[in-house]
DNA sequence: ATCCCTGCAAAATATTTGCATTCCG
DNA sequence: CGGAATGCAAATATTTTGCAGGGAT
């Protein structure tokens, strides 16, 4: 593992994503920091945030297009909205078990998994047509 | 859900898909219909391909940056390799339980859950380095 | 002093959109 | 015929990279 510096950048993107609780985008984060650093540019920040998920200092995600930042590194689950892509962490607990049953069928080493649940958030339930098309 | 018609490169794009066994991108697509209709326009094939998975005809799932299609439409988890990118089918049933349980701990309408499971395959297993950084 | 990190601009990647034209139903 | 669908080019959106100067250790 490469060597890592200190620098006033990247403890201000640690400390965004650190205080965040809604799931940021890069863009996000950059907007917040640049309300502290405007000089910062948006290259740093996507490096950072790239340092710092491979240092499991942040986790990374996935999400329609975009990635996610979560200041909670253990492995969780998380839910999205199908109709208004509302993100959150989902009250359910790691099934650990589904990663022993993955090593037996398949003989991989199983690092983890990720799991996302697409649901209607109580208010997109109400509209008439939740999923279109 | 609005009307769609029946044209040679719509029909072109989703045999394409139906064909495929490995989780093809979008621009593998095009490249592959090219072979057989060589004018078709890149958005054409991403434009049916929107199309075609809003209408449950193929599955469209996020990975690693870019979108990747599937011809199997009914809900089932999948492995990626963490050093190759390699993407496939996980030989473990889709777990019905969970989305009863996320039901019952959020009190949202659950539609379904995605999984991947991180892996390292045989090969990757075996170099030095899996987890860089 | 070394060499990682930064800012800026440009490039790369992935996907979408405007518009005139084509052609399915 | 009416309006989806197409092809092409340009536009978006997101993220990465080259490079010269700056700063952490």
């Amino acid at each position: 593992m490469k060597q890592t510096r200190q620098t006033r950048q990247r403890r201000l993107v640690l400390e965004a994503v650190l205080q965040s609780r809604d799931h940021p985008t890069a863009e996000n984060l950059y907007n917040r920091v640049r309300e502290i650093e405007p000089r910062i540019s948006r290259a740093t920040v996507y490096r950072n945030l790239r340092v710092l998920a491979a240092h499991n200092a942040i986790r990374q995600m996935k999400s329609a297009g975009v990635d996610r930042f979560d200041w909670k590194t253990e492995p969780h689950y998380h839910l999205v909205c199908a109709g208004c892509n509302t993100l959150w962490d989902a009250p359910i607990d790691y099934q650990g078990g589904l990663d022993e049953l993955a090593a037996q069928k398949t003989g991989c080493e199983i690092l983890r998994h990720r799991t996302i649940f697409e649901v209607l958030c109580a208010d997109c339930a109400k509209k008439p047509a939740p999923r279109p098309e």
